[in-house]
DNA sequence: CGGAGAATTGAATTTTATCAACTGATGTGG
DNA sequence: CCACATCAGTTGATAAAATTCAATTCTCCG
């Protein structure tokens, strides 16, 4: 009832780099086995340290930060391919938490093999580095967008990025994707209140430009999107999967 | 005239983890010279592949990425001990600019050598590993200040941070530190307008919790700006150096 | 049928940005 | 040495953006 790596739909996709025979070998053997959470399960959480290191296999999810008021940050939305639990397997405790929005399948590595992989697989200790740039990339483009953007460009902005994003990992096809998460969460991560967000949302349902309703996001015109926004996407490069 | 590692200063802080002997000598062997720099010159540029990765030994500098619109976010402030270029050495291309605003000396490294690393010193590796993680960090932080912090909220907690990562780098004694920043960049680095930024920082300088004048930035009243803040900071722990 | 959670909408209020003007320090060329 | 420009910081007035409060709808589920 595993997947071996050898077989993962994820390594199919394209914007994963190729994987050698041999990192397939290293990364099956480090696997310990598949977890399986049932939606809105917490999964890390902010300040403890976690034994296990984790790749979404499939469902998605949320990292956030709470503060001592309660308000709460989303930093990213999580997909399949992603990795999780990097900070607490080198710093010794997470800075943020992960929730589970969906059900998920998880694939789950040990803590205490990290070091071994560093010391036998230094092509893999690489992709690990990258992967951990991947996301600083995503963190100061969040930042820069909730720091800098009007809430029209940010919203504009966060769909075109919840739709990249979907692709990447192949959950989209076309200009439609699943779209498990709360109004709420979205309005969490671009730092909007939720009736500015929902009013937003709804202004560019209007525009005709995307839709994001009952759990689907479409995008009907990217260009027009993009514009909305203030820039187009970066474009996505492909990444290492751990 | 160049510093070894042997001599480094920032070594001897607290902030920094213990170098073993061979630490050392690798990192000896891969410091290519030490790059000067004026104030207020480019060192990396968002978009472009650097050939070199930097620690910094000395100076202060910022971080930033800019919008088609001119607009620029401050992602974080540049101090001794960090580690620069990490994500054009990994990733072929730098997300986001640093420049200095004092005069610099930068450690020089070359990238090719960084895969090299990887290989023969797996300890040296998870370091930088270690690195990356960090600035996740302090992205995933700024960014939850930026997006769920009033502004008041915002320019304490700011206030602090700069504190804080003075302290680290040995450039603060008591609560007083160089300030060489303009106002304009700590707007920038808080999504805030110069004009605001400026109003808030006058009423917290009113308020006597903290004055930033004549590029000096003194803390009077530790407690009651974490209490403006909202918040305590996150302990400062230790982390590796480059 | 009742209740809970999420989305939606209107109205009032607060926060923050923008505009504009002024100060003080610094530096440059005639 | 002085007139003049420049740049960072400061302040007041006004406008725009986004939040908060409140109420309503809708769907799903027991």
């Amino acid at each position: 009832m595993r997947i071996s790596c050898q077989d993962c739909p994820l390594r199919k996709l394209d914007s994963f780099q190729a994987f050698s025979a041999s990192d397939i070998k290293i990364t099956d053997a480090l696997k310990h086995g598949e977890l399986r959470v049932d939606a809105g399960m917490p999964i890390l959480e902010e300040g403890t340290s976690s034994p296990q290191l984790y790749t979404v296999l499939q469902g998605q999810g949320v990292r956030y930060k709470t503060l001592e008021s309660g308000r709460r940050q989303v930093l990213s939305f999580v997909f399949p391919g992603d990795f999780l639990g990097l900070q607490a397997a080198v710093m010794e405790e997470m800075d943020h938490s992960v929730e589970s929005t969906t059900e998920m399948v998880l694939c789950v590595f040990d803590r205490k093999d990290l070091r071994r992989l560093y010391r036998d697989a230094p092509e893999r200790a690489f992709d690990v580095t990258w992967v951990a740039a991947e996301e600083e990339t995503m963190l100061s483009e969040a930042l820069t967008a909730v720091g800098q953007r009007t809430a029209k460009e940010r919203v504009a902005w966060g769909l075109m990025r919840l739709m990249q994003r979907s692709k990447a990992s192949g959950l989209a096809r076309r200009d439609r994707a699943p779209m498990p998460f709360r109004q709420t969460d979205f309005a969490d991560a671009m730092g909007l209140s939720l009736v500015h967000t929902n009013k937003t949302l709804s202004m560019i349902r209007r525009a005709e430009l995307a839709t994001w309703a009952d759990g689907w996001l479409d995008i009907h015109d990217p260009e027009g999107l993009a514009e909305m926004a203030g820039t187009p996407l970066n474009g996505d490069h492909c990444r290492p999967l751990i």
